[in-house]
DNA sequence: ATAATTTTTGCAACATAATTGCATTTGTTT
DNA sequence: AAACAAATGCAATTATGTTGCAAAAATTAT
C-alpha cells in the first residue's frame, strides 16, 4: 500500500481535522532536518499560535505516531518526525539520535540502527533509545 | 592509584567544601540503588535543605563528574552516581539505563555495556546514552 | 450551499519547575 | 581566633506545563 505524504493526507489518514496550526507545525517538521523543541516551534511559526495550542498539537502528533519525543540528558523535550509512521500507542523508533554539543542541533540518524542490548534476567525490553552526543559534521 | 571513597574524601578530592547538604545528598546517592530526581532528594532529606540548595548541589556534582544525568523519554531529570568518577567535563558513563514503565524505577545496569555505534562521516562521538524501557525484574 | 454538530483554538487562571541576586551563615585558611 | 572565601536560604522572577471554558473553525448532515 502506497501512502501519500502530503500534509493533508497525513492528517486525514490519522483522522485529524485539518487546521492551520497542525498544517503549519507539521510542515515545519518536514522542512527541518532534525528535532524541534516547543520553544523552537513557537519562534519558527512566528508566534501565530498559542503556547497551549502547540502543546496540544505536539501531544496529538505523538499520540498518533506522527512525531516522537527524543530523550535528552538535560531537561529539554525534543520532537522529531517518525520516518515510518508508527501505529498509535505502539511506537517503535529504532534509529539513533545525535545531539551536537556545539550547535545544539539534533539529528535523526536514520541509517544507524539501534544495536541489540541484552538485559539481565527478568527485565523485559519494550523500547530502546540511543542518544549520542558530540560534534556534528557541520561543526567539525 | 587507590582512591578512598568515603564521602569526605570524594568531596575533598573534588575541591569542594564539606557541607551538610553535600554530605547528606551524596550519602543518599550511595545508599540508593538507582537514580534520583530532584523531588526524591527533597523528600528523602526530610526537606531540611532548600530547593535551591539541592539544585546547586546537583549541578556542582554533575560539573565535577560525581553524578551524571540520565536522559529520560518523559520530561523528568534523573541523576545517578558515576561509578568511576569522570574527569570534569569529560564525562563517560558507558552503562545502560533501564526505566520500568510500571514502578518507574530507574536502574543503572552497570554490567550491560553500551554497544558501539558507528556514526556517519564527520560526526564525532563524545558520549552515548542508552535508555531501555520496559518491565523490570521486580514487576515481572 | 447552509445549518447543525463536533472539534479545536485561545484566553485566563493555575500549578510546577528552575534560576538569580543578595544578605546571612557556614566552612576554610591564616 | 580572626579574616577570608564559599555555600546556604530567602524572596523574587522566569520558564514550563496543565486545565476549564467560551469562541472560533472544521467537519458532517441536510
Amino acid at each position: 500500500m502506497v501512502m501519500a505524504n502530503t500534509i493533508f493526507d497525513i492528517l486525514k489518514r490519522n483522522q485529524l481535522s485539518v487546521t492551520d496550526s497542525r498544517k503549519n507545525i507539521l510542515e515545519l517538521f518536514q522542512q527541518t532536518n532534525g528535532a524541534l523543541a516547543h520553544a523552537d516551534i513557537e519562534k519558527k511559526t512566528d508566534e501565530q499560535f498559542d503556547r497551549v495550542t502547540i502543546y496540544r498539537t505536539l501531544q496529538t502528533f505523538v499520540d498518533k505516531g506522527i512525531i516522537h519525543t527524543i530523550p535528552t540528558a538535560d531537561n529539554s523535550v525534543l520532537y522529531a518526525l517518525c520516518k515510518d509512521e508508527c501505529t498509535q500507542g505502539h511506537h517503535h523508533d529504532n534509529h539513533v539520535h545525535f545531539i551536537c554539543d556545539d550547535c545544539n542541533t539534533t539529528y535523526c540518524l536514520d541509517h544507524v540502527t539501534v544495536p541489540e542490548v541484552s538485559l539481565p534476567k527478568g527485565f523485559n525490553q519494550k523500547r530502546t533509545d540511543v542518544v549520542v552526543s558530540g560534534i556534528c559534521n557541520n561543526c567539525n
